[in-house]
DNA sequence: TTGCTTATTGGTCGCACACTCAATAGCATG
DNA sequence: CATGCTATTGAGTGTGCGACCAATAAGCAA
């Protein structure tokens, strides 16, 4: 008998099969888009029955958006932990660029992308970004204010500088699905970094190694 | 008897009919977007059957990528005309900011969005996409690199410029579907305007004006 | 006017989707 | 061990999509 297939009814507590199914669907959708997060697609993945995901997300409009916010709110928490005691806002930038310039985070441009477009069409998404891209424009902004306060940065307008390096950042996220190859020339892929830099009176080359 | 309704077959040069088909694909692209670029909304469109789109396009995905092409290309005739003798370099950026800054403008950045993000699951649209990118890119290199020349601007490098401020506007284009009300405030809506005269050694405010 | 080429139609097929709901069966509780 | 709650299933509905193709008629040429 093969083992993948199901015979016996698992049943979970609702939190529990909750997570589970949020969790599916991000996965879902970091790996083949926001699109791809179907009633069909999800159950698959969990090996239940697609009515299941309608008993918890009667509207996968719902889902589709509470998938996009657990992925790219975790990958927040990983860029820019919250509590950043131990480390000085030079490394903290360091580690951002770090990583956000890593192929790795391919799939988190993906995903950025995906959802502001998606966001045209469906409004619970398009709340849900609005809120995602507060708290990244915020938790960036507080790294630069901390920088500013310890003299390690130096600009007038923190805001205004967090905005200036996002929008560079999202620009270069739109040439992810199409840029041939590698994604250009390496002056073009450190222009976030070469930003911060300028923006933050820092010389150039304080942000590009790749710390802890 | 309703005029409406189309009891007499209409019969064009299959040139004619297929162009037609393509501007009003383009037009569906525009107002409501890429996914929208269905034989059946097309048909609709021009007051024919589904299956004469099909005719035209077996695979509606190249329609796509055509009415794509055609939207964007004249957009880009529109911004930076390619016969550009008449006036001087400065100016002619100016238009182009004028224009990219303007809220027509948001279908434009709606469009590339949508495109950027399709372009993951659809290969004819990815590879006109690259093309209008080399498109752009190119055409505002040109103009650049003619200020350089007159004097107008300077920089060392026009293309790594020219790619720098089309990063900063598609980065503001990423906003366009979810930008509470106006798209920020003023001095985020500025900030294309800002990088240029910064890289090309303007004075601020060269660039902002709306000429012709 | 007649005939012929072919642009255009009308109808159909199969697929994937979200959503609904009565029936079923895990499992904690007593 | 028996029972009740409810998580889970299975089956079905309706919609919109791309694709396919034989039949039809527009309009040019003879």
């Amino acid at each position: 008998m093969p083992s993948s297939v199901q015979n016996k009814r698992i049943r979970k507590s609702p939190a529990a099969r909750r997570a589970e199914i949020v969790a599916a669907a991000a996965g879902v959708a970091l790996a083949e888009g926001l699109e791809c997060i179907t009633l069909r697609r999800v159950a698959e993945e969990l090996d239940v029955r697609p009515g299941l995901i309608s008993h918890y997300f009667p509207a996968v409009d719902d889902l589709v958006a509470e998938a996009y916010g657990n992925a790219v709110g975790s990958e927040l928490d990983e860029l820019l932990p919250a509590d950043r005691a131990d480390a000085t806002p030079t490394r903290h930038l360091a580690r951002f660029f770090a990583r956000t310039t890593g192929e790795a985070y391919d799939d988190v441009s993906r995903l950025w992308l995906n959802a502001r477009h998606l966001s045209r069409y469906r409004p619970a998404l398009r709340d849900r970004v609005s809120v995602q891209e507060d708290a990244w424009r915020d938790r960036l902004e507080g790294v630069i204010r901390d920088g500013v306060e310890t003299g390690e940065f130096r600009t007038e307008d923190p805001l205004m500088t967090a905005i200036q390096i996002l929008v560079v950042l999202d620009g270069l996220g739109m040439l992810v699905n199409n840029a041939s190859a590698d994604g250009g020339p390496p002056a073009v892929r450190r222009l976030p970094v070469t930003t911060a830099e300028r923006e933050l009176g820092l010389p150039a080359g304080t942000l590009a190694g790749a710390p802890n």
